[in-house]
DNA sequence: CGTCATTGACTGACCAGTCAATCTATGTCG
DNA sequence: CGACATAGATTGACTGGTCAGTCAATGACG
């Protein structure tokens, strides 16, 4: 029992470095950008010796590789559950952007690195990762598709595309916030969780305006 | 007459080595990215002496300042003339989502150097055009904004939030064609147009679909 | 004492930017 | 016309600094 309780409680210990040192990276990448920092800013954020993330990671980019997977991971899982749920898609689509939101609300840090380093690193990280990143953008497209079978979505928009635009909406968002463009409030992260899932089902126009438009 | 012509002659040949260089430069930041490339890649794709991209730009990193001001300041003035012009919403939208598209369409490796390495570079690039960049979005709010002044579009959803979502769900696209995600066939550039600003416009809910929801 | 955690000085590679030399085109003057 | 002058274009070897990753030594703990 006591020596159960040490062992738990040193490889908890190793794992709380370990994850120390990826805290640290998010504060770092998030502050100086992936290529502008140092593995050495890494390890004096977390408080480590230089050698000690060579010890946990393999390279720099696994550290970065390592953040992104943890999170992405948790939302592919959300975006599963969601889709193999019975609801209304407009429910669905805005579990999806509330989960995104709530993500950059919780940890603003850790969804710029991702967002900065990863999801639009079309010459690096995005392009590793492109397989895993996908697997979001294919899950949407299926519900927008499954929506679009049933008659509630238009036809004319091809899933895969308006999947693309949905999420491309969410991200924007983020990146509104991220370069400080958009005003970050509780009450605006509430209502931009709304304000996608509406704009993209429901659209801009008013009913008056889309009349006008169409008589 | 004879030594205009010839100075026309020098200076436009000049100028040609220094476009050479843009031109080069665009392609190997599309292959490799700004970070991952060296100077002398540049140089030796523009088949120029390695000190000549210094008597033209001060750095590498002026190289794709100059790149993303040129184009971008093409569509500010796009967009600009658009927003002066009297015609619906819509059609401001759809001039602005064809113009993007237009321009990927045309320049791949130009769209995917400025969206990969600069609008969403907020540690770098980003940061450093970000009021050029906000410009973009502010007019497009503007007429959001409008046309919510004029009861076309709902006024429940903020303008900027509005404007940010548009641009986000075009840039998404590029992105998609980018990572090779999405077909991009001329006539999936040509429906590509439309669909963005049907989206947003209009909404991807059907009527009936709309009607079930709200009865 | 054996195992794993931790340390930080060191190395080897890499690359942006410099610069002195060379070339080219044009202008000028005897 | 030809010799010389000037300025800008062009060249590429070189330098100085940076930094990812290594590793031998030390510490902690059972």
């Amino acid at each position: 029992m006591s020596s159960g309780r040490v062992e738990t409680q040193r490889t908890k210990s190793a794992a709380d470095k370990r994850r120390l040192i990826l805290d640290a990276a998010v504060r770092v990448f998030a502050r100086q950008g992936f290529h502008a920092c140092r593995v050495s800013d890494i390890a004096d954020e977390a408080g480590v010796a230089y050698g000690l993330v060579y010890h946990y990671f393999a390279s720099k980019d696994e550290v970065l590789d390592t953040l992104f997977l943890e999170r992405w991971n948790v939302m592919l899982e959300l975006i599963r559950q969601v889709d193999g749920e019975q609801m209304p898609v407009r429910d669905k689509l805005e579990a999806i952007a509330s989960f995104i939101v709530d993500s950059y609300q919780h940890d603003p840090d850790l969804m710029k690195v991702i967002i900065v380093e990863v999801t639009r690193a079309a010459n690096s990280f995005g392009n590793t990762h492109i397989a895993t990143i996908r697997e979001a953008y294919d899950l949407i497209g299926g519900m927008i598709s499954e929506a679009q079978a049933a008659g509630l979505f238009k036809s004319e928009i091809d899933a895969r595309f308006a999947a693309m635009a949905f999420y491309g909406a969410i991200e924007q968002l983020l990146t509104g916030w991220i370069f400080e463009l958009l005003p970050q409030g509780p009450e605006d992260f509430k209502r931009a969780k709304w304000l996608v899932v509406e704009t993209v089902c429901g659209g801009l126009e008013s009913r008056a305006g889309e009349q006008e438009r169409l008589g």
